[in-house]
DNA sequence: CAACTAGGATAGTATTACTATCATTTTTGC
DNA sequence: GCAAAAATGATAGTAATACTATCCTAGTTG
């Protein structure tokens, strides 16, 4: 995988960037750093003097990336999106029957990412966790059209589609596939939040990994 | 329920503000004008400068009621939650049958609320408004941890395992109870933000409340 | 080598999130 | 009905934040 993603890129909408952070070594260095820093303070703590420092650059230079932390944002959840939607389409490559596609699909939606693929400078397991916790935030606002109309989304949405897609082929007549899979995901998100730091709302049983089971379980009883 | 609820307040630990706004005309405004305020420009570009010129007061006579605006965030939803604990027990008093209990108390956490009591200073319309995007911003924070220590999501809790409590009676052997019914509760504020910003991501039927009968059908298939 | 560009250094502005002080009004206890 | 206490208003001040602007320097490109 890792010979083949190096010369892949995922493709971000240059709405929601200044300049391109891929095309200089000062860009790479804002993203690497700002997940970094995300995935230490939080992303209310962040400010992009603390990410100017934190790199070796300055508040200006990073204003010339990104407009501001909010769009920063944006380009790192679609980068991620992105990713995610990469990872799905090879996982289920050539797997004939749907409802395994389909179980494969929610894994892959489901499970932590523990490991870091490092086929780039961004660190996936501390992405993942970026998005656990930061995600809703950055839809949850008032520019949610105006983001959502520049395309900030797209790779979510496709995301949501395919596996939605995939949905629809094991049950054509399910009515909400949308939604099953914008549930799952957002609430895979929210379950392990909860998990951490409200565990009476959720369930944990050992030896399992309970936020996969339980939405595996769901999906396959809800969509018949 | 308006001269029984008239007699009742719901109880929010005193660990979120700094002096109760139940106990003065001042108070009372600081609630209702804040829940105006947070409806019409987002919690995000609320400030005590403007909830006191809301209110003919000033910035300084807020701020001797909250520590801040996360602190009013939380006593917002602490009454959301109490009060819709408080109308859960109602809606299900007297019902034999638990699965009628559980369809009853699933109907309640997924309907919108489009009327207002009236039975206090509150608008519930208002504020379940509030919750659908502003309530996960309230807990998805660095301060998560100290702000349940002391208390805040009490009636949340509360609330999350009276109908998981449902669940078992309906099937003593479903494992994740309590993940199912945090699913659903914050799955419907999702879908709802969804459904209004995000229409590809979710899936809506006319003639029919998609959020409610998809979260009932789920649930129902998903226990057994 | 001239011109352009990227980035660094620094300073400045408006807004925000408070805190402090003091005067005035309202309430309460007697 | 009055003195003491409490609540609120008015205003000012501070530190941090979220930018914007300017100017300088080091590469880089043609």
């Amino acid at each position: 995988m890792n010979s083949l993603a190096n010369s892949l890129s995922i493709s971000i909408s240059d709405t929601v960037y200044l300049k391109d952070p891929e095309s200089s070594a000062l860009g790479r260095r804002i993203v690497t750093g700002s997940i970094d820093l995300i995935d230490d303070l939080g992303f209310e703590a962040l400010t992009f003097r603390k990410l100017g420092k934190e790199i070796g650059s300055t508040e200006a230079s990073v204003y010339r990336y990104f407009e501001n932390k909010h769009s920063l944002l944006l380009y790192l959840l679609m980068w991620y999106w992105g990713w995610m939607d990469y990872r799905l389409v090879f996982h289920i490559a050539n797997v004939e029957s749907a409802e395994d596609r389909l179980r494969r699909a929610v894994g892959l939606l489901t499970k932590e990412i523990v490991e870091d693929s490092s086929f780039s400078h961004i660190n996936e397991v501390k992405l993942n966790r970026i998005l656990v916790s930061e995600s809703m935030k950055a839809y949850l606002t008032r520019q949610v059209d105006q983001d959502n109309r520049v395309g900030a989304f797209a790779h979510y949405k496709q995301l949501i589609d395919r596996v939605s897609g995939i949905i629809l082929e094991v049950n054509p007549t399910y009515p909400y596939p949308h939604m099953l899979v914008s549930t799952i995901i957002e609430g895979t998100h929210l379950q392990r939040f909860f998990a951490e730091h409200m565990p009476r709302v959720t369930d944990n049983h050992e030896g399992e990994d309970s936020v996969v089971r339980f939405f595996t379980d769901m999906a396959f009883k809800t969509i018949f």
